[in-house]
DNA sequence: GATCCACGTTGACGCAGATCAAAGCCCCCA
DNA sequence: TGGGGGCTTTGATCTGCGTCAACGTGGATC
């Protein structure tokens, strides 16, 4: 809003859609010139979140949703009894807050785990334009659909794998998602403690940090606090497709 | 299609949306009459699905959502090794096969659990009358929105509560959504198997079979093979809320 | 560079739910 | 009317992960 008083305010410029780097990643995927020039109207504000903050809160008014510019974000749902579960970590060019839309209102807490940028997404707006350029209405269905896929997969790890299938699979999606952004698949930090990757995978801290320290000994990875090394991604896969029926 | 051709068919006039007593719990919600008329362009063909076929599979082609007229469901995923977790129950009036939209083709199996019959809701058209009727396409977001909230509430399920928890929440889910369309809230028959509701609720069979032998005794609900009656919905209530955080 | 504190690791032990096994029930069909 | 097969119940035993407890570690702050 206040940006476009300052014409050409060369920080907004850059941010624009049309110019941001995760373009093929992000909402904007499949667009063309003419059609990323609305988006951009569509996109204007930018909101800063540091590390700690909600982004949102559960039961807060639902008014627009949000893509990750840049950071690292938790969701993360409570029961009335003060247990909480994790149900997933978001990095840039993904979609928080979709799970607002059918009651109105926001239905997880949305926390980010490093200081962290978004672009807002005002709902109403979004959609509007989609029902104007059909290939941003196309790929937001895309982008929820592919949300409930990604719970499907939380479910079946949730549902039927043991200890250390969980944590391969965890890794190895965290590895591909990195892989995906232009980082190394074999080498990164984790920006969430023992504690958050347990309640994501339905496990204690204690477990998650054991888990770890096997694969260290057997090889697959090396571990050094929140710094991962993937050392054999093959083994890792193993882990996940070897167990009975 | 072929159901044009005899106009004033009867069986097909009263099972147009604008008919459909269904109509203030499934897409058709919130539409104005000129609008239901046109989403009864849109929804021209049913389905019959018997109990134990599918209505579709994954790696099928994504057509198609399908919206419920009659009939129960189970949707269900695999994982390479054999293993399968039933990811949900669907009953009429529910949508089916919104996975599919992201990749185009479905990521899970539909299965009828009793004969069926479902509304086929060719999606490249849904899109395009969402383009014109914004309250449709209001309403899909919705939809979409809350199958996403749902499964958060399964990986809650899955990922903190223990056995008696998973199953009385259970319960009273099924409770409510028969409730919801017009059936006694206290007493049904499952349409699933106790090891259909173990996938479910990522427990074996036998610790179900226990858990219903348990809430027998206690008096909550009785129980004959798959005839529910629920006596004490306050205590099954009860045993969700008041766990150790 | 001493202190603090949140986070992580490791060990010992216990238990909820899995596994294995056997028997019962219901419905279908000959 | 009886036999077979799928589903369910129940009991006995096992085990993976949770729980409890103690100690280790690194980064921030003064």
């Amino acid at each position: 809003m206040l940006a476009q008083v300052i014409p050409l305010s060369v920080p907004e410029l850059r941010e624009a859609c049309s110019q941001c780097n995760l373009r093929e990643l992000c909402l904007p995927m499949g667009l063309s010139g003419n059609e990323l020039d609305q988006l951009d109207q569509l996109v204007e504000v930018r909101r800063r979140v540091q590390r700690g903050q909600h982004l949102y809160r559960g039961s807060d008014p639902f008014e627009a949703i949000y893509a990750i510019k840049t950071g690292f974000f938790k969701t993360d749902v409570l029961l009335e009894d003060g247990r909480d579960q994790v149900t997933g970590f978001q990095m840039a060019g993904e979609i928080l807050g979709m799970d607002g839309i059918g009651s109105e209102k926001h239905t997880c807490n949305a926390v980010a785990l490093e200081d962290s940028e978004v672009c807002v997404i005002p709902f109403a707006e979004l959609e509007h334009y989609s029902r104007e350029i059909s290939a941003l209405q196309h790929h937001f269905h895309k982008m929820m659909s592919r949300e409930i896929v990604r719970d499907h997969g939380v479910m079946m790890l949730l549902g039927v794998m043991r200890a250390e299938e969980r944590l391969a699979a965890f890794l190895l999606n965290l590895s591909q998602r990195f892989t995906a952004r232009g980082y190394s698949p074999t080498e990164f930090n984790l920006r969430m403690t023992r504690n958050e990757i347990g309640s994501y995978l339905g496990l204690k801290l204690e477990t998650v940090s054991r888990a770890f320290s096997r694969f260290n000994e057997e090889g697959l990875i090396s571990v050094h606090q929140k710094h991962i090394r993937i050392l054999d991604a093959a083994g890792l896969k193993k882990l996940l497709s070897q167990r009975r029926a």
